[in-house]
DNA sequence: CGACGGTATTGAATCGTTTCATCTGACTCG
DNA sequence: CGAGTCAGATGAAACGATTCAATACCGTCG
């Protein structure tokens, strides 16, 4: 029951032309008569004709897509990168193929091996192996590809990060300006460069205002989602010297333990401030509003992909030799109730 | 720099066989004789060869992914959804290509085109088209669909759904239980189905309980966001009679309506109870855990994959035709506290 | 010894485009 | 009238894999 697919071929002798003659009115319309067209384009309407990208690249090379490599697609931080990575590229006619790793260095190198059957025109990257080894087969390929919310290493490649550690000291700026002396650092897998900056951050912040390293108390987590956050408040609350303020790697971890700590019934923030990462939307959406350090999630997805377009074009016109440029961004705190204390 | 791709043919030639050997492989290593099989394959792990995905779709005529089509990228209901479909689609080999129509039928016709020139396996597809107009093109050249939370009138092919008029009757129902009597129904978009379905199942329940209709006040939004439901909550609290319950056609609603709810100092849910719908992570980490209709979200997207795959193998064999399918799910009331009367 | 069977390999045809060197007329100009 | 120009159209080669009929080789059996 499925329809014969209808090929250039068909429609070359519908309108009783040659196959070139079609490429061209599709390709460099201004070379093919002005009436030729349009038979062409009324035979090829009637048909329903619809070119095979899989034939065009194959004889061009490479696909009309790139692909987007995310650590976790529940975390709306990332689908703001998405949206900003998106839009840039279908601005410049590309498609955007977004997939999730999971934070799993095996996914990901599944899904790099599979950029590269599709012949993919570039890959933006939230690296989940910080060793970086995953993405060498795009190297040897010669695959561009742009670190996002990780800045590369020499000669890694392009990369557009926030600056995690200015992040970090923010976050504990400003509690330590809120008096807080006791601080714990909900964090997560240690291998994610993002965490450990954040804590360096804070422990610089620390540092700066004359107090102990000893201020700040990690608690990691092994999942930078809601659920994870609901077992830090559990050992957060079970410490010999409860912390009066916490700040999280993430909004997830932060609005999981706020939640946990709304059921121990334990104030926010008068008991416990509360500062989380990412701002992403749902962050202002809980009860009491939450105090977060915000990325600009579509900037950078926006300027990784442009970042790539600039690269995969330098690749084509070979003259002009790609230098890779690292673009770090600042955060930005957002102040909201959660980590204010009552006027007293 | 671009290193030259390395074709089947620079492993035959390096290997001393010919392109046949080396192609039969990777499909089939049993017609190879082994140390012959080992020799390419050492040829191919030192060259770094991938195959190329369009010269294989181009022979086979259709590529391997199946692609998504989802309202709202930012509604984590829709991430569970991918999740499942792309769960079962990467155990079939497939890949799943998520895209987002914003609710835009124009979006979604561009889109639709898209998937068409990638010569798409299949479509999953929640319509942000209500006529089923923008699919026209799909059937037109025979790419198996499946539509997913929309029932599909006949012969529109495959769906996966969920009864979103029991799910309305649900909330509803509760409400009525908890002796609520002036109910407010905060919508969307009127052209999506499932908002008038949940209506239409609201309205039922009201019926079964000897009300009048005039129990359920509606209250439309523009976007079914946190925002959204913001803006809901300052109509709300302006109607003459004030509700005592509000019934929300997703969870995002929900959220942005107990925030502003919360804010102008009216409490959840004494004062006014809350329910949702979708039971998305985020509806159970606020503050006053969110009353909601739970969609088996994941399962659904799984589902609709299989139920794809399915029909793109029955299209293969001929002969066994191809008979559409349409799966119902049945939702399910998660009783949380922002619907509970405090014990009085 | 010749016919046969089975296994391993070959190489040409094919998929649907794009590209480019070539061709065709029509028109202009000296 | 012949040469030159130019816009438009042509058709074959190429892209990189898969597939399949044909072949080569080897051992076995009658």
């Amino acid at each position: 029951m499925a329809k014969q697919a209808v090929g250039i071929k068909d429609v070359a002798k519908a309108a009783g032309v040659s196959v070139g003659t079609v490429s061209n009115t599709f390709n460099r319309p201004q070379s093919v008569a002005p009436q030729t067209r349009e038979r062409i384009n009324a035979v090829v309407q009637r048909l329903g004709y619809v070119r095979s990208e899989s034939a065009r690249q194959l004889r061009s090379g490479s696909s009309r897509i790139i692909a987007l490599l995310v650590l976790d697609m529940g975390n709306p931080f990332f689908v703001d990168v998405a949206r900003g990575a998106e839009r840039a590229a279908r601005a410049a006619g590309l498609g955007v193929m977004v997939c999730n790793t999971a934070q799993s260095p095996a996914e990901e190198a599944e899904y790099i091996e599979l950029f590269i059957e599709q012949r993919v025109r570039g890959v933006l990257v939230t690296p989940a192996d910080p060793s970086g080894r995953t993405l060498a087969p795009l190297r040897r390929q010669g695959i561009p590809h742009v670190m996002v919310d990780r800045l590369a290493e020499e000669s890694q490649g392009c990369s557009v990060s926030v600056d995690d550690v200015a992040g970090g000291a923010l976050a504990a700026g400003h509690l330590l300006a809120q008096g807080h002396r006791r601080i714990a650092y909900v964090s997560g897998p240690q291998h994610l460069q993002q965490i450990k900056d954040r804590r360096t951050g804070a422990l610089q912040a620390i540092a700066a205002a004359g107090l102990p390293a000893e201020t700040l108390t990690e608690i990691p987590t092994r999942h930078l989602d809601i659920a994870g956050g609901r077992d830090a408040a559990a050992r957060l609350l079970g410490l010999p010297e409860r912390p009066t303020a916490v700040f999280c790697a993430n909004d997830l971890l932060a609005m999981g333990l706020q939640q946990a700590l709304f059921a121990a019934g334990v104030k926010v923030p008068d008991e416990m401030a509360v500062v989380g990462y990412d701002d992403i939307d749902f962050a202002s959406a809980t009860a009491v509003p939450l105090t977060s350090v915000r990325q600009p999630s579509a900037d950078m997805g926006r300027l990784a992909a442009e970042l790539l377009l600039q690269e995969v074009s330098a690749d084509d016109e070979t003259e002009t030799e790609h230098e890779h440029r690292h673009v770090i961004l600042q955060p930005e705190l957002v102040v909201r109730a959660s980590s204010m204390y009552r006027v007293r």
